[in-house]
DNA sequence: TAAAGTATCTCAATGATTGAGAGATACTAG
DNA sequence: CTAGTATCTCTCAATCATTGAGATACTTTA
């Protein structure tokens, strides 16, 4: 720490439940998402946008929550900020690689419905099995109404996020 | 959900703080983290590699938790899982950009220290504000025992993936 | 001093991404 | 029903970040 210009400096971030723990704390865990999600692509042979683009198939594919359809390439674009060059490349590697099917929509005949193969439901799970088991290890430390108080941060922290993005858009 | 395979299956993610729910709310969390990182990214006209690298930077140089030393391209080689190559055009790009200086060791003149240019600051100022507001939000809604339970929650996690690296590698 | 090790950079090749535009299909009004 | 407009996806040449082997400069060990 340099000591420099800022006014708010000189804050040693003593406070554990104050905002810089926080920004530290989940800042921290987004790169260490990151970095496996990263990891794991690499060593599967694909990029971290396939994978991002997997899931994505994945979650609205097998999660009626997300909207009940399967995912689109103009969904995707949206969710991943790609263009539409790159969709394609994307998800030709993906079907390439066995990992998805591209099925033409029989109502609007434009649109593409992006289905997984069984193949990547195992990828998933081997990318996810580990996060899975840091994540119930970390649940196994916490009472069922303490974990009632991180879920309801968590999901005010997504609706937050959620804000911010309509907000810039 | 077809019902495929795993006996585990036709868990209807029904217990609002089973494994499930943590799954889909850090995964959520973790997207718009990205999506919003890669957004700001573009409108300064930087990639999100440099927008990870200057963070990196700005942390080790400003913060003395890291490691007391400046950030230098090997740990951020590590840090970003990047080769060298690659490392060298992203702190080329910040430099050429004026976010960043290269200055060598005075004690091992092969090493590079990195430091940030002060303009640097207000660009992760405006990329953080946002996200800090959002943080405040959210904390704003709970007591103080509950934020505590909460910080004790996210800093297991982040153990836990802590470990979960090591174990790969 | 020689040899081995480490930190960074160089550069040609690779390949993901961009962005404009084509092609195909759907809606809407005359 | 036809023309016109909008929407969804794909194509393709150009761009540019990344790779990976090696060069360079410095440090440490023998």
């Amino acid at each position: 720490m340099s000591g420099s210009g800022a006014p708010t400096a000189s804050l040693p971030a003593e406070d554990p439940t104050g905002l810089q723990s926080f920004a530290v704390l989940l800042r921290r865990m987004n790169s260490e998402f990151n970095r496996i999600a990263q990891e794991f692509a690499q060593e599967q042979g694909l990029h971290l946008t396939d994978m991002q683009a997997l899931i994505a198939i994945l979650d609205a594919d097998s999660d009626p929550d997300a909207a009940g359809e399967p995912m689109t390439p103009g969904r995707l674009r949206g969710q991943l900020n790609l263009t539409s060059g790159a969709v394609t490349a994307c998800l030709d590697r993906l079907e390439r690689a066995g990992h998805i099917r591209r099925v033409r929509d029989a109502g609007d005949r434009r649109v593409v419905h992006l289905h997984y193969a069984e193949a990547a439901r195992g990828l998933a799970r081997d990318y996810f099995r580990p996060l899975a088991r840091s994540t119930d290890a970390a649940r196994g430390r916490f009472s069922p109404e303490e974990l009632e108080v991180v879920v309801r941060f968590l999901a005010e922290m997504n609706a937050e996020l959620a804000l911010l993005r309509r907000h810039s858009a």
